[in-house]
RNA sequence: CGGGGCGUAGCGCAGUGGCAGCGCGCCUGUUUUGGGAACAGGAGGUCGGCGGUUCAAAUCCGCCCGCCCCGACCA
């Protein structure tokens, strides 16, 4: 491909409403052009990024025994009315409607409509186990898209899924996926760490995200250095400090005039966070819940609402807080009644703890758990913090911000069983399917790739998703015999079998050494009026500092050989 | 949905009531060619939209829309 007629052009500035690098370079190397919030167009490059990416997903999954489909975009909404994700996904859905006025959305993920093409497809035993996937666009009403093509509204997923006939078949499945992944990830040239997550509302028992470690990433890990345990801070179970124990003294009220916060009443009563319960008012599904949990720690709502059982949890405001009698900022567990009492299993450990008294202005010191007051439900609730003791080792807990790239879940019979996909095994029974889902965002996977492999000066693409494996810049245009051995090379290495992207413009040697630097095509070659003169040509790596002046003839061998070394 | 910021040429920005500007990019020509060249000439604008105030609005007021960031939310 010549730059020339190459389609999208190189920018100097980022326009202002790119924050992160990844959608700057993006956006400057015209990879990609916003259309509207969290709605892009994919240029030449991107296409070609994606589309190895993409060939690496089919070769890997193809090896795991998946085979390929293509699913509607288009579903009845009555589909997802049948298994309650209608309601479920909420304002998240694209809805819209036919002619008729029937409704229907844009597909947010395909677990129904899949589930229901296998329904009619297998009957028996024997036509399990499947794995089905396909590379479809998906249509998420994001309340807040972001960082380019990080969170964005319409984006391309691989979603694979598994249909087996029990757990212990799902298992088989779904390590597969996770070597999958592994795979797909590693000829990516990305480093990834498979961390646990949360399976949300749909239950399941396994559930592993692959995060990709970069500053600019939505989700928190918590990490153990120690040995491989790594968790979603969503879902991360780490052994919370311990005080050490001390004999159990009488109560006492204390006046503690406008100390409403955890920090405020520490200084004033001269103690440190530990020795606090905290006091937190939530709305579970229409119901006020009474959360308390020790002071030097913060509440992880994904466990609250988890032990609770619910799908709607938010802070109580003020209003319903009143309205239930509660006194906010000096409001304690005992002695409280006709509300539900939530308390997370810190509140165990320690003694002679602080809490409010329910009453303006006072706490009570010395306050026990079991002596003084009992919670209707005890369970871990807390979020897990960096500092933390690993519940694998014991090792100290460090965190980590990183994308999400990869999801693998095992669902279970949720759907099968709402939507009756089932088969007979061998003593006639009939049973539901186990479920697995699979997916990966591709855009967004080259987003992070580049978050990951960049410098101060542009891209450095690895070189298995690199839109072209090599840069031939070709500068002094204006000499004709420099203009001809170029082609020539061109058409050399092209013929060869090698993705060229040809910088034939006529363009000053500053702007396109800069320019091959911003886009980072892995191998760079540079023809010039001097380098000719020898016979020579230079070749140079993004990643490398210094470059090679080579003989024209020895090119090919030489790329060759680096293609060999670097994968 | 709450908080904050922004909207003026393709991009980056200046412009607090009186002729719509600068830099980059773009077009033409001449010169130049190893790290974002020089000169000369040129094209390009419903100043996000609607309404109001005013002799006069990019500028002041009101409403709306869009975009970005933080949070909430997020299979």
């Amino acid at each position: 491909m010549k730059t020339s007629f190459l389609f999208g052009k190189t920018t100097r500035e980022t326009p202002s409403e790119a924050q992160i690098r990844s959608h700057q370079l993006m956006v400057r190397t015209s990879m990609i052009q916003s259309v509207a919030s969290g709605i892009y167009s994919y240029m030449p490059l991107a296409l070609r990024s994606m589309q190895k990416i993409e060939h690496i997903i089919r070769e890997e999954i193809g090896n795991a025994g998946g085979q390929e489909v293509l699913l509607p975009t288009l579903h009845p909404v009555e589909l997802w009315e049948s298994t309650g994700r209608s309601e479920a996904f909420g304002d998240n859905l694209f809805r819209t409607k036919d002619r008729r006025n029937r409704g229907l959305v844009l597909a947010p993920t395909h677990e129904e409509v899949m589930t229901n093409l296998v329904k009619f497809n297998i009957s028996s035993y024997r036509d399990l186990p499947i794995i089905l996937y396909q590379i479809q666009t998906k249509f998420r009403d994001e309340p807040r898209p972001r960082a380019g093509l990080m969170r964005v509204r319409e984006f391309d997923m691989k979603d694979a899924y598994s249909f087996d006939i029990n757990s212990e078949g799902l298992d088989v499945s779904y390590q597969k996926m996770k070597q999958a992944y592994k795979n797909i990830f590693s000829r990516c040239g990305l480093s990834t760490i498979p961390v646990e997550a949360d399976s949300g509302a749909i239950g399941g028992k396994d559930s592993q995200e692959f995060i990709l470690p970069a500053e600019s990433g939505e989700d928190l890990v918590l990490s153990c250095p120690n040995c491989e345990y790594a968790a979603n801070v969503e879902r991360a179970e780490g052994t919370i400090p311990s005080p050490p124990t001390q004999d159990q003294l009488p109560i006492k009220e204390v006046a503690t005039p406008n100390q409403k916060t955890i920090p405020g009443l520490c200084k004033f009563l001269n103690i440190e966070p530990i020795n606090t319960l905290k006091a937190l008012f939530y709305t579970a599904d229409g119901e006020i819940v009474f959360v308390v949990t020790r002071g030097d720690l913060e509440v992880n709502e994904i466990k609250l609402k988890n032990l609770l059982k619910v799908s709607d949890l938010r802070l109580a405001n003020n209003t319903e807080v009143e309205n239930k009698g509660l006194i906010a900022g000096s409001a304690g567990p005992m002695g409280i009644k006709n509300i539900k009492l939530v308390g997370d299993s810190s509140i165990t450990k320690g003694s002679n703890f602080v809490i409010g008294a329910n009453k303006h202005d006072f706490h009570l010191l010395n306050v026990n758990y079991e002596r003084d007051f009992v919670v209707d439900i005890l369970g871990d609730i807390t979020k897990t913090e960096e500092g933390h003791g690993c519940p694998s080792c014991g090792g100290t807990l460090k965190e980590i911000r990183g994308i999400e790239v990869g999801h693998i879940f095992k669902l279970g019979t949720f759907f099968s069983e709402a939507l009756g996909c089932l088969y007979l095994n061998d003593k006639g029974e009939q049973l539901p399917v186990h479920m697995g889902c699979y997916g990966i965002g591709v855009g967004r996977l080259l987003a992070a790739a580049i978050e990951q492999n960049h410098d101060d000066k542009g891209i450095i693409f690895p070189i298995s998703i690199a839109p072209f494996h090599i840069h031939l810049v070709s500068l002094n245009t204006e000499k004709e015999e420099v203009v001809h051995q170029s082609n020539a090379l061109y058409k050399d290495l092209t013929q060869t079998g090698y993705q060229v992207l040809y910088d034939d413009r006529a363009e000053s040697p500053g702007v396109k050494l800069n320019d091959a630097d911003l886009l980072g095509l892995p191998i760079r070659i540079i023809t010039s009026n001097r380098n000719f003169n020898n016979d020579c040509a230079e070749v140079k790596l993004r990643n490398e500092k210094d470059s090679k002046i080579i003989p024209i003839k020895d090119i090919s061998a030489t790329i060759e050989n680096i293609l060999q070394t670097t994968g």
